[in-house]
This record gives C-alpha cells, structure tokens and sequence, in this order.
DNA sequence: TATGAATGAGTATTCATTCAT
DNA sequence: CATGAATGAATACTCATTCAT
C-alpha cells in the first residue's frame, strides 16, 4: 500500500539529490577550473555519478552551465529590491539594505559569482546572449530609477542617468570580480563595502555644484 | 645578389607584415567568433598565411592571445597619465585628459577590448593571471593616488580608498564591456562619456557631509 | 481472490499480450526506421511497455530482431508447397497456387518483409547466417525439385539446374524488395505479378532450342 | 626549379596512394565484419594511416562507404551495353557479351559487391536512396528495352515487360548475392552461368504458346 | 511481472601542432 | 622562411542492458 509511495519519494528524493550533486560538483570543479578545463569527467567523478547519469539530468555541458548561471541571476535578481520612496523608511537605508543584499549574494554564491565572472561571455552565444540581456536590464533598472529620481527632485537633474546608471553597474561587477578572485571576504569587511560603495555611488549622482577637488 | 641586406630586408619586411597580418587576422577572428571557436583555420585563412607559417611566428594559440592581450594592456598603461599637483593645469583638468585618453584607447581598439573583456579570464591561467595582475596593479594605483590626495587635503580622509579604488576601475571597466558589447561610440558620445564618468567618480571620492537624497 | 489460476491466466494474456505489442512495434519502427537506427525507446515507447519489460520478453535487441525474422521466414515457409505430380491437379496450376500463396505472404507481411530484405545481413552474424540457410535451403529444394522434373522428363535435361534454381529464387527475392520499397500493391497487381512472374520462370526452364530473338 | 614540380608530384601520387589505401582497406573491412562492425580504427589500421589522415580524404565513416558504393556501381554501369539491333553481330551474342561483362564485374569487385548486397540499404537513408535508383533505372532500362523489342517484333507482345524486367534484374541481384557469399567462382563457373543465365532470361521472355511442363 | 533510474563501455570526429620538403 | 600533409591525443555523448524496488 505504501509500497510505491515511499519508492517515488525516495526515488524523487534521489533524483533531487542527484541533480544537486551534480551541480554542486559542477559549481566547484567549474569554478577552479573553468568550464573549458573541466571534462564531464571531473564533475561526474566530484558528483559520485555514472557518466550516462549525468545526461539523464543535463542535456549537455552547456546545459549545465545555463542552469548554474540561472541560480546565480535568480539569487541577484531577489535580492535587488526597489526603494519605495512612500515608505517611513528613508531611501538611503533601503539602498544600503539592497546593496548590503546584492553583496551577501555574490558572496553566498562564491563559485557561482566565479564561473559567472569569468566565463559567462565565452562558454555559448545563449549563455552570453543571456548576461549580456541581464546586465542590460540591470542598467536599464538603475537608469530608470535614476530618471524617477530626478522627477522626484531627489537627484540633480544635470547627472546623465545613461552614464550614471552604467557607472553604478561597474562598481557591483568590480566587487563581484574581486570575490571571484579573492578569498571569501568577512561579514564586516562586507558591511565596509556596502558602505563604501553606497557612499560612492551616491556620491556620484550627488548635484555636481563646485568642484571639491582643486590644487590650489 | 645584391648582397644579403636587401634581401634580410626583404625579408624582415615580410616578416612584420605576416606577423602583423595574423595579428590583425586574430583580432578580428577573436573579436568576432570567441577564442575558443576560432580554429587557426579561420586566422592562417584571415591572414593569406600557410599553416606552418603561424607557428614561425607564434608558439601557440595561446601565445598569439596574450600577444594580442599585451597590445591593449600596452596601450591602455600608455593612456594612464598620473597628475602632477605641481602642475599649472587643474588636477580635474588632468584627470579630465587622462579620462578621456583611456575611453580612446579603448574605443581605438575595439577589438581588442572586445577579446579581452569576454575571454582574457578563460583562455589560460597564464592569461588570466596577467589580467589580474595589470586589474590590481591599476587598483593599486588608482589606490596610493587617492592616498596621495587625502594626504595632500584635496580628498576628504574618511574616504575609504581601498573601496573607492575598486569602485573607479569598476566603471571603466563597465565602459570596456559597453564597447565590446555595442557598436563603436561616436566620438562626441565618448567625450560625453568621459566628460560624465569623470563626475560621478570625483562626486564619488568627494566628502560624505550630509545626504543628498532624502524623502523627507 | 479466485484462486492462482485465474491470476496465471490473466497474467499470461498479459504476458501474450505485451509481447505481441512489442513485436508489432519493433516491426513497425524497424521498417521505417531501419534496425540500426530504431533505438529500445522507439520500441518500448511504440508498445506502450516499460524498458525493463522489455527485457523480460527478449534477451536482447537482436533476438528480437531474430524472433521478427523467424515470424516471416515461418510464413513463407508455410507458403511454400511443392508440387504432387501424382495430383489431379496440373502442375501449372500447383505451381501458379504456389506462386501466389508465396507472394501473398509477401505482401501481407510488408513490414518484416522490409526489415528482412534490408538488413538480415547487417544486424548480426546470426541474423546473416539464418537468411543465408534459408535461401540456401529454397534454392537447394527448387534445384533438387527440377533434377526430379528432368527425371520424370517435365524439363529439358540440358537445363543447368543449379543456375536456373539461382534466377528463380532472384525473381521471388525482387519481387520481396520490390513490395519493401513501393506502396503495397494491390491484390489484382500481385496476381498478375504472380501470373507472370510463373510464365517467366517457367520460360526460363524451358527447353532451349532454337533461339527466339533473332535480328535477321 | 624541379623542387615544387616533384614535390606536387610525389606529393599527389601519395595522395592518390593514401586514398587508394583507404578504400581499399575498408572494401576489405566493409566486406569481411560489416559496415556497423567496422570501426575507423579498423580502416586505419588496415590502411597504416593516422586517424586524423582519414579525414583528411573523407568527410566521414559515410561518406568513405558512399565512395565504395560509387565505385561499384560505375564497374557495372560500364558493363551494362545495349544492344545494336543494326549490328552484325546477333542480338543474342551481344547479349551474352553484355551479361559476362555484368557478371565479371561482379567477380572483379567481390569485396564492393559483398559490401553493397548486403548493407547499402542499412547504412544511411543516402546510400539506401542511392541503390534504390541504381536498381530502379536498371528495371526502367531494361523494361524499355524489352518494350523496344516488342515494337520491332522481336519479344512476344504477351509479355508483362514491367513484371520480365524485375525479374531479370532479380536474377543479376541473385547472382551478386552469391558471389558475396561463396567463394569467388572461377572463370569457367562464371562463363556456364553468364551462359544459362542468358538462356533463362531469354526464355523468361520468350513467347508463352503452349505449357511446356505437364504431368500427362 | 513491471518499472525506469542508473550504468559505463564504446567511438566518431576535431584540431593544435609538427616536420619533411 | 614557407608550406600543408600528416599526426594522434583528447572528449562529449549514446544507448543497450541491468537491477533494486
């Protein structure tokens, strides 16, 4: 009677398992090696997985690179939040919430942040196609905020928002360059970052009135 | 007949102009097709040159990447100009020149940038490497220049240069893969660019007093 | 509930059942895919059967290949019925019955027909070996079959029995390739295929004299 | 001066050399374990050639039997002669001249016909279609051709020239198949049945007045 | 019996590199 | 210097078969 009901669960139990091996072992071996570097057999021998299983949940190699770059964009996109100018709570904390968030999620997602850094643009035209088109959206959000920003008078309406808004991107993609390369950084110097480089962005959007720097 | 000069000459003439057009040839190839699509095929077919013939001048496929690589790094260190607070022009106006020559060079060489944007980090830990190293080494820069200024009052001393550093080679960086990725900016684009990157990285380097954005 | 031997019956209709569905799909996708590219899933998927039921029916894919090509050589067998020169019945017409009923099962079998004249000399040692015996077997008995027609003096005796048992085989096995390749023909088509395929053979064992063809 | 010449040449009659090799080394392999049987490293190894070298002269495994196919099927086109009914020479002497021709060529080209009896159909829907037309515009050749002589009153007008021309292709198609399977017959093998095999066929088309078997 | 997830041996093809000419 | 035919190591993917449930 519980006959084939346990079998399924455990059965899905192990699919789930499988698969999750296998990405795992592919964030890991992809990530220290590369994508071109690691052969199906690193990952399925990291996974503890027949070869032939792996093509029961992978299509191909490529495949599975777009599916470890989708976990990583999903995380970022959830952890993008809007600011909400209505709320009791001022914009420059829920900044500094989003961007604290944006860096806990490159830095919860370290391999995938690597693999993602260094060869997103380069292992497929899909995989590329697909950073390049969330990359775009990300600017095209910042830029879009920008704008709603200077309706709202928030901003100096003498900043060009196109350039802003890339700007704003490049700092967030140098961080997640840096983790990449660098070894997982502490909970505080994280906290540091974010608020430095909040600091800075605002800065950057700040009303261009007199210049501060000068040598004389 | 004429002697050995002439046709050393002759030869070497040969010579530079091979290297030069498999060099053009790569560039192209690279630019378009990702390093690891392009077959020697397509560069030796590019350039007119015999299959034997590329090996003459370059020990692998790799070596004629980071041949390539050094090109850009080459031009890009050219186009760093540091500032000299002695100077009687404006350390903005400094900066402003420097920017602008970076944004130049990268746009003068688009297809090079194009390379080393999308692949320099998965073609080989040697590449890799090498553009880690020129990355840090900027930052480096980049950081004892915003030292040097807090020292010499002109950035305000709560900036934490170590962040901000990496937040201003963020932004050109973001620059480099808007030029690999869209079409060759106008030059009144880049000016304006240029012109706007400038600002929002001094705004992002200026002193923190008071909040600019605020919803109250 | 009512005992194991309803249980057992049912079971074995099942078990008739699934692997008759399997046949009939194996023939079907065999014939139209051809064996080597017909995969277990074709089959399985085809018969509405599980893979690993698959297994309990045939022990490999080319017993069941095996197994199809028995079903046809069975039917043609049966179809073949020699000739009683002691019967009422003239041996033209023993033979023209023959003829048809040898056809007829041709025709009615057009998917085995089809796997069989394609590929029995290519899935398998076996396979090759049992056709070979078989048509062996058909041309050693029209041979033996015509020195008895020479004896009882039906056939001329200057008739190389051993060629002319070859072309009469070569006439049957087209006709086989004939209705593997086009549409199936209709039952008017086959007779008078059949009516005219005994004339041609019979000509062929005629007595030679005299040459017909003659351009003077 | 005759460098490049002697070069090209030795260079192409190695070509010619490494080609022929292949082919030959795979009619071998084809004929003795089966095209599916055959692997790359079988011709390769038969033929003493690197494996990337194959490439070098076919596209792929395919194409190298496509070759094969090819070669046989010019040996017996070339074989084929029509018959001059303005000769001199009688139309039944041309005859047996063209069917020793066939058969000969069959006999000088075992390990092609062996190879094409038995897997042109199962190899690739190409050579399948490619056989297929062969065989095809044989029957339609040799169905005018008897047509042809029912208008110049040579063949009886009773005869079903579409059923007599797939019955002479069937007695060819039975003798290739014995070739491919016995041992090569001798010379004189081959004249006795070029000779009954002519009578057969000839008597296949002969008029049909009166039965000539019967059993009182 | 029935199932279908797991297995892993098996192979055609590619392409950077070499080297005889 | 120049050539391009030859090389062969390297690898993703398939699919018949098994076996735990």
């Amino acid at each position: 009677m519980t006959g084939p009901d346990r079998r399924t669960i455990r059965a899905s139990a192990t699919r789930a398992t499988k698969k999750a091996a296998l990405l795992q072992a592919a964030a890991q071996t992809f990530a220290s090696k590369g994508y071109h570097q690691t052969r199906i057999s690193d990952v399925i021998g990291c996974a503890g997985v027949a070869r032939g299983t792996f093509y029961l949940y992978f299509e191909s190699k490529t495949a599975l690179f777009l599916e470890l770059l989708d976990l990583l964009l999903i995380e970022l996109r959830a952890a993008i939040v809007g600011v909400d100018v209505t709320s009791h709570i001022s914009v420059e904390d829920q900044l500094s919430h989003t961007v604290r968030n944006i860096l806990a999620a490159v830095v919860d997602n370290r391999n995938l942040t690597t693999i993602v850094v260094r060869e997103a643009a380069c292992v497929d035209a899909e995989t590329d196609l697909r950073m390049a088109r969330f990359y775009r959206r990300i600017v095209d959000y910042i830029c879009c905020s920008l704008l709603e920003g200077q309706k709202l008078g928030l901003i100096a309406p003498d900043i060009d928002t196109d350039v802003a808004s890339m700007c704003i991107l490049g700092t967030f993609r140098q961080f997640m360059e840096r983790v990449a390369r660098s070894k997982t950084p502490s909970q505080m110097e994280v906290d540091q970052i974010a608020r430095e480089m909040l600091q800075f962005n605002l800065g950057g959007i700040r009303a261009r009135s007199g210049t501060l720097l000068t040598n004389r």
